[in-house]
DNA sequence: CTTGCGCCTGACGTTACGTCAGGCTTTAGG
DNA sequence: CCTAAAGCCTGACGTAACGTCAGGCGCAAG
């Protein structure tokens, strides 16, 4: 008796899945689709039960996962699944969030571009804000995760740029207090040192979880990179904790 | 005399770009930031200028071009930006858009298994709107690039599904109406033709560009990949152009 | 002079295939 | 029956942007 499922050759099976057949090839090779039968001179046979773990597979991939995880993850047949989808979607979601800063930078070359020069001197305003973002990534570590996420959600460049501004404004002004020698307890001072509280007060949002966060980088301070600059010096900071600003 | 500009080794500068002294090999080989001086020895020095060099290349691969677009960008000295960053902008949009289209297909996934069965079962239904999302991609060709981006905009996976659920409801009427042997002509033929119209008006959201697109469309369907069917017969099609749908 | 750190240059690994190149099979036509 | 056109196969190399050894100098301190 014959079979009468009916088999397919690489090409008719690949485009009825949208791949090509050097994709069937790979996933052979990687274990991940084997055909359900070969001929004897080595042609490759797929049948409908190969199409559905194709598309399986297809549809993880589209999820973002890799090859090797879709391997995995299709092989303990969906027990760590539901697992598996949160850790991708956070992922995801942060590269988007990433995605979305780029776009906005790219939003602010232009403008820059096109009213003044088009001059790479317009570039490093912009290459700050983005520092700003990338610094944003080593200090990661030091918030729990939900705190990370609530920063993300809240650091658009613009408010990081309004940050940025104000935060330079004020150490400006407190820089030349020092330099003036005014007395950390004059009204003056307690009016920098209240702006300062506020200033930190606005990036935590309140949050009790950032401000953790925030308490625990700054406490690991020998271990910034290099290339993070605290942006004040020890005699403002120290002035401004005489003032009362840094609890 | 001696130069007095500061010169800082490979590891120095790296830490303060906030890079590896291994890209740093790599840019060089690339011919893309090749350091202002070597010794004797073959060490490798950079002064500040290299670094301003070094933070565009940080900026514009954070933007998302290639080490090799960049090449050329700052060969060319910033003559095309403009339109390099156009064209990137929407690069990274689609993106972000494609995504976005994952996530929310993590999220109905997550949101089956959590209920139900954690079956793969669960996942079919997914699949096909992810599916209707990737031919999407091949259907691009037809459609203005205006009218693409409309219909990107619009296609979140809801409006997908609940599209798909339409189409396919008002075809299975339609098909029983044929079977039946419904006259075209009859009350009951011409509103299902009404709302057929009225899907595909729904889908073109009355923009004669989009509408443009679908016609081009459907004109070459010869040309149509293997892996996508027509959802309907063409018996289907006959019977809605009788009743007038089509138009 | 040795120790230890920093620097160098290859060379291979990574991801998910695309793209030849060279050589069989199968099939349709003469 | 023979041949030419498709279709299939298996390597092998290429891609992007580095990371990670491995092996071998250079340099300053003790």
């Amino acid at each position: 008796m014959k079979n009468q499922e009916p088999s397919y050759q690489a090409q008719q099976f690949a485009t009825r899945a949208g791949v090509t057949v050097r994709t069937l090839h790979h996933y052979d090779r990687l274990g991940l689709l084997k055909p359900s039968a070969y001929t004897g001179t080595g042609y490759r046979l797929y049948r409908e039960s190969d199409l559905a773990r194709l598309q399986q597979i297809v549809t993880l991939k589209y999820i973002g996962f890799s090859l090797q995880e879709i391997k995995t993850l299709l092989a303990q047949n969906g027990r760590d699944l539901a697992a598996a989808l949160r850790r991708q979607r956070k992922i995801i979601n942060q590269k988007r969030h990433h995605l979305g800063m780029a776009v906005q930078a790219i939003e602010q070359a232009e403008l820059v571009i096109a009213s003044e020069v088009p001059d790479w001197e317009a570039f490093k305003k912009i290459i700050e804000v983005i520092n700003m973002q990338n610094d944003m990534e080593w200090t990661r570590k030091y918030y729990s995760e939900a705190a990370s996420e609530k920063l993300a959600e809240r650091a658009t460049p613009d408010v990081i740029e309004k940050g940025q501004n104000d935060w330079s404004q004020l150490i400006k002004e407190v820089e030349a207090a020092v330099r003036d020698g005014e007395d950390p307890t004059s009204e003056k001072s307690r009016s920098l040192a209240a702006r300062w509280s506020n200033l930190i007060q606005q990036f935590t949002g309140g949050d009790p979880e950032i401000s953790a966060g925030l308490r625990k980088l700054y406490a690991d301070q020998s271990n910034w990179p290099a290339h993070f600059q605290k942006p004040y010096s020890d005699e403002v900071e120290a002035f401004i904790c005489a003032a009362g600003g840094k609890k």
